[in-house]
DNA sequence: ATCATAACTATGATAAACATAGTAACAAGC
DNA sequence: GCTTGTTACTATGTTTATCATAGTTATGAT
């Protein structure tokens, strides 16, 4: 009985990614990851999902070594995720996906108009940069550490409110 | 009884198109759209994915304005799949995807080293851009009706073999 | 001894995916 | 007019994945 075909070692380096980031659940928890979050419970908190899947996907992710799991704390053992560099580098897909959706996936109105839900700024010149991928100020190539990240009042609330029924 | 959360309508941009793109066979489908095809058998047989699953995506996609379903022939009706503008802006999460891939997912030597799997050219300076997101010669920022891509060798054959044993 | 915390694992029901086969609407050749 | 071919799907049954909920393990605090 075959399985579905395992694209990780196809030619084609978006059939590659897509077996990864191709994944709901993977995404969400690269968000949070990315949000600054790192342990187990309050990932499952934000990002929604089951403990079972989570646990899931941070293997797959440590496998893929997008992820480290590190000891914070002995007796009794507690674990952190933290993202490699391999692992940062995806900031550039959750990037893309955050320009599209603000640019074409909502409604004239829907949020209230109060702008973007995420507003990134570069650290080092304190430049707005909208959803450029260069600087507009400098012209430096930004990447995740390059930049500073601000939730709309919007997306503070949501983000409270998902916290705070834990 | 409660089905599976929908983000496609949450505050955060990235759970939004994490909603559309955190699918494998929406990806697949996307990345041969953007290769030039679009007849529902030629996407069935490049994505490798069974009927049922693309007529599903192909359905989704249209429902997210993202293709479009053309007419192409009367008697008997035929349609083709058209990606929308909105479908084309897609293209940056693409290409960050691949980006990632060609940078981080594979082993060293592990396609013999023939360079990345695709190469891309800008249009209108014919500049090869490597990985970069504004043109390395002119400036410009790329996008996909700007670039031109190629497939190496390997990457070719891969697709080749799959069309040829339909 | 009981309660609380963090990080999971187990279980059973529902839903999705996969391979394979089949259908619909024609056109073209014999 | 009957068969073959083309394109775009739909139907079926089995395997696999997901989801909600509950339970477990290890430990420190009360």
């Amino acid at each position: 009985m075959p399985r579905r075909s395992d694209l990780s070692k196809t030619v084609c380096p978006v059939g590659r990614s897509a077996e990864l980031v191709g994944d709901r659940a993977v995404l969400l928890i690269l968000r949070d990851l990315f949000f600054g979050i790192r342990r187990f419970d309050a990932l499952h908190v934000n990002t929604g999902l089951g403990p079972q899947i989570l646990a899931d996907r941070l293997k797959r992710l440590e496998q893929a070594q997008v992820v480290e799991r590190r000891e914070y704390q002995r007796r009794p053992a507690r674990y952190e995720y933290w993202l490699t560099d391999k692992g940062k580098a995806l900031f550039d897909v959750l990037y893309a996906m955050r320009n599209w959706a603000e640019r074409w996936d909502y409604e004239p109105g829907e949020t209230g108009d109060d702008g973007p839900a995420m507003r990134y700024t570069h650290r080092s010149c304190g430049a707005d940069v909208g959803f450029a991928t260069v600087c507009p100020e400098c012209g430096e190539t930004l990447s995740y550490g390059a930049l500073k990240g601000a939730m709309s009042p919007a997306l503070a609330v949501e983000r409270e409110t998902r916290a705070g029924r834990s």
